[in-house]
DNA sequence: TCCTAAGCGAGACGGTACGTCCGGTCTTTGC
DNA sequence: GCAAAGACCGGACGTACCGTCTCGCTTAGGA
């Protein structure tokens, strides 16, 4: 009944091993001295079978994402209730990793891939936590009334990952009071203090 | 009187000719397939006089921002005393320049340099707009009341050029009503209306 | 009786289908651009039945040469009586069809896959008629008289093969007078006329 | 007054490295096993300055003929006066070198590279000696009568360099008297015995 | 009638080499 | 002493085949 396709069935553990160099070797040496050839070698595959599946370099770093194998935790927001500290924390934990020596490169050349690959783009965006986690969290607090009910979630959302993006690539230091400040910038007064 | 340094003296001919190259190869082929033997070649020029001069390929492109070689007009905010309407015509502006066909291989490339190069990084904030310009645009709006005394302008503005930045590496389309939103989100009620 | 050998026999039609294709392809891209993959592709055949079978490609041409499908009609000369006009006669033959430009890297090919394997070396020279043949025809001369009794035949035609793969090699232009001198030289005097 | 060419000058280092490296790999591994990385390797070159200046291995190879990097000696036969005593002695000097075991495969290999590139044909073919030594050879005998005056001296040295090429293909064993009866057979009567 | 061995297509796989592009360095010649 | 021309070593590109190896199916004797 199946309509039986033949031939021998893709192997599982070349494409684990090519997925984990890749994710090793765009870490170690950046976005553009990766190398298909070292990817190859690194994971014990001949390059055919890379270029069998994956079309570039950049295809390779976006199905890394999407294993998770570049970011590890996806940066999930908090819901303490408390909208701005919840934003804060997790903007705090954005920067602390990101600022971490070993992940300053990684996060520079996922910028890079993602500035010349479509897919490594909107992929970084999600791992960011735009749209899923973090429009989640803007929601919830829209429905309590920590927001205003005509707030900009989608702009709120982009300003604060736009903002991750810009402080990657300006290699700028983070004050510790930095986050707050960008929260507040970012919430603004959407829902009145006063109100 | 003068220190007497002997042998001919660098061509500001080959400068500018390797300088115009470099920013026409890399809006024509991107960052990643800029060459420097391509550039030394558009500009009839040896490759060692780009080596002796330069440090790299960044180096080139830092130094074409530096010349407004590859961002004409460096984006000013206009001041018609209504904050949010300037900025809201201002990333319009970014935008509708960032979406034009030709210009969008461009920016992706200027973000992808940046994140791979310090100096590029830097250059491009300010080419932006992130220091200098906008800056005095949100003072001037907080001087005469239209933001809090105490509104955090740079992350303001941090968010503002942040959002271009994304905008750019996500390739989002741009609704007409989206400067507009962002602004609000990022200007938010920092002056109460009602205060 | 039969020792008993269970499973599907051999498919003849595969068999026919790769030597023809390796034939084609042989005549058409010449020794070593000739390509497994490309034989088992144009035979509709995968590539395992090939090495299933063959050993290698020498193996295939070697076969295609026993088959017939390389040099369809195995160059026999005629025996009218005269000895010189008959293998004169034969190497003209030869020779035009081996200038034939469609030939001609056909036995050129020939000529490489016979310097790399010993079996087409064989059976090359054996289709050029070096052994049956010539010999039969040169023993029937030396009964008649035309050739001394003690002459050198197997050394006779081998100057007369040798001769035409030299010409194949050197891509010699061939003046219409060439055969009968080439005969006039191997044939000498071995009958002195005025014996 | 000069032209005056500028930029470095072609290295003769790398020119004669690449030329012994060709040839001890030719001898080694075979014509089509030769590899251009290979040589390049062991010649402790990069592959672009070979294909810089030469366009195929076929190219090497022709360029190793001509500087006698392949065949030492360039197989001159003496003149003692007696041409066939000469010519015997110049065969049996070719076919024992030729049935070296280590020179076995270079022959081959020559025959095969020869076949396949027209300027290796030509070349094999002259430090085989058929044109010019060879030639000259028999045109002394010529002129002394050892030889008729219209003998077809080109095609004698013809069918004595194709019989040690068709040897080469395949694979004869030598017999002590092989040489002579060729040359029996090659030369004839040309100068009737008796005459 | 099953069982089992073999043939066969398809095609994935680790490799080797291809010929090209470009990086960064060095050398030669001319101004 | 700068600049052009350009040769050089090295590394990676993406492609083509190699020969081996599963797969799932078909074929054809023995049990």
């Amino acid at each position: 009944m199946t309509q039986g396709r033949r031939g021998a069935v893709r192997s599982e553990a070349a494409r684990i091993s090519i997925l984990q160099a890749t994710a090793a070797q765009f870490a170690a040496r950046g976005w553009d001295h990766l190398a298909i050839e070292g990817i190859a070698a690194a994971a014990g595959v001949s390059k055919q079978t890379i270029y069998r599946w994956w079309p570039s370099k950049a295809g390779l770093v976006a199905d890394c994402l999407l294993e998770g194998l570049l970011l590890p935790e996806s940066f999930v927001p908090a819901d303490t209730g408390d909208l701005r500290a919840d934003l804060t924390a997790w903007l705090t934990t954005v920067f602390v990793f990101a600022d971490e020596p070993g992940n300053a490169v990684l996060f520079r050349s996922l910028v890079a891939a993602a500035a010349e690959d479509e897919q490594v783009g909107l992929q970084v965006r999600d791992a960011l936590g735009a749209s899923s986690a973090l429009q989640a969290r803007l929601e919830t607090a829209r429905a309590l009334g920590e927001l205003d009910a005509d707030a900009p979630l989608q702009q709120i959302s982009d300003a604060l990952v736009g903002v991750i993006v810009l402080h990657v690539i300006t290699r700028a230091s983070t004050a510790p009071e930095l986050p707050g400040r960008l929260v507040h910038a970012v919430t603004g007064s959407h829902r009145s203090p006063r109100g």
